[in-house]
DNA sequence: GTGGTTTTTCAGAAATTCCTGAAAGATCGA
DNA sequence: TCGATCTTTCAGGAATTTCTGAAAAACCAC
């Protein structure tokens, strides 16, 4: 028994340690990311000491990320009876969590993208040299896609799983 | 006409100034974003030394980033006749920047991701005790929704823009 | 070959991002 | 109100990423 414990502890923590490395990928820090795997793969919620305990990190650490996370509404805090403690627990809804991240980088990522190219757009719209009409249809052209990108994505993010699911098996087919 | 032009370098240099803030959100440094903005924007391919007196930066830097850019595919080498220096270009058509982009956050993002939870869903598969069964299916869901966005970002990326248009115009009506 | 030009590399500096640890601030029961 | 427990903040340090500048390598015409 205690040789399948030690598979799962094993197999567990290298996920954790994997996706924190892949985190600085995906442009979130490595101790968000390794929050997120080890909360999406605990059985019960943990406290802030316990996630310090798992990854071996400071306080801070820990509770800044804790809360970035429950911002993003990766985690949610649960309270327990009789316990002063917060409890953190992770969605594992795998479409949940893929709405969730889709949404934030579309505001961080898309969102930017678009005030600046509609700005820029604007700005030469006027302008009658060549040069100038060669820029604002390039401003143009990037607006647009990126415009309708964002729109896109609103409307998948916001799809109910099965939905998803059976446009894209139409696609793939 | 000064006038014109004015209002043209302002909107240019700021179109690539923010955009060079923008590349830090997606992942990919200051310089090579702006690089890259310079050259969208560019009525001719530049060199090197053109590079580095309108962006300040140093040969090393200029260099590095135009290369990356050129791997990418985001840039061509351009070859002029009695010129022995090398010129660059940017590809300008959205549909193939964002192909391109695809293919590389792919590689980069997905793909690894990938990896790591075939790895440890395999490495799960046997284990029989409840939380181990709890963990091996949170990889396979995972594996399998990531496998699933793999193939559709593959789909989405080989298709001709306006059959990707025509698609997406259905998803959006 | 030689001299002049352009490209490439890379060690160390600069800038940025991330983490720690401790102190201050909340919260709560008695 | 007090003490105990838990949460939050943040200055300074550590780690990572990015950039510079100069030297080396590659290239080319003569």
């Amino acid at each position: 028994m205690s040789e399948e414990g030690d598979k799962l502890t094993k197999a567990r923590d290298e996920f954790v340690a994997q996706w924190g490395a892949l985190g600085t990928q995906w442009g979130i820090n490595r101790t968000m990311a390794q929050i997120h795997a080890l909360l999406m793969t605990a059985p019960l919620p943990l406290t802030t000491d316990d996630v310090m305990a798992e990854l071996q990190i400071s306080r801070g650490n820990a509770h800044t990320n804790l809360k970035e996370l429950v911002a993003w509404g990766l985690l949610r805090v649960v309270v327990k009876k009789g316990e002063r403690r917060e409890f953190f627990e992770a969605e594992k809804d795998v479409w949940q969590i893929f709405t969730i991240v889709a949404r934030e980088r579309k505001r961080r990522e898309i969102e930017p993208a678009l005030a600046i190219l509609n700005k820029c757009a604007e700005e030469s719209r006027e302008i009658t040299t060549p040069e100038g009409r060669a820029f604002h249809d390039q401003m143009r052209q990037l607006e647009d896609f990126v415009g309708f990108a964002s729109k896109m994505s609103d409307r998948v993010s916001s799809m109910k799983h099965g939905l998803a699911v059976q446009l894209a098996t139409k696609l793939l087919s």
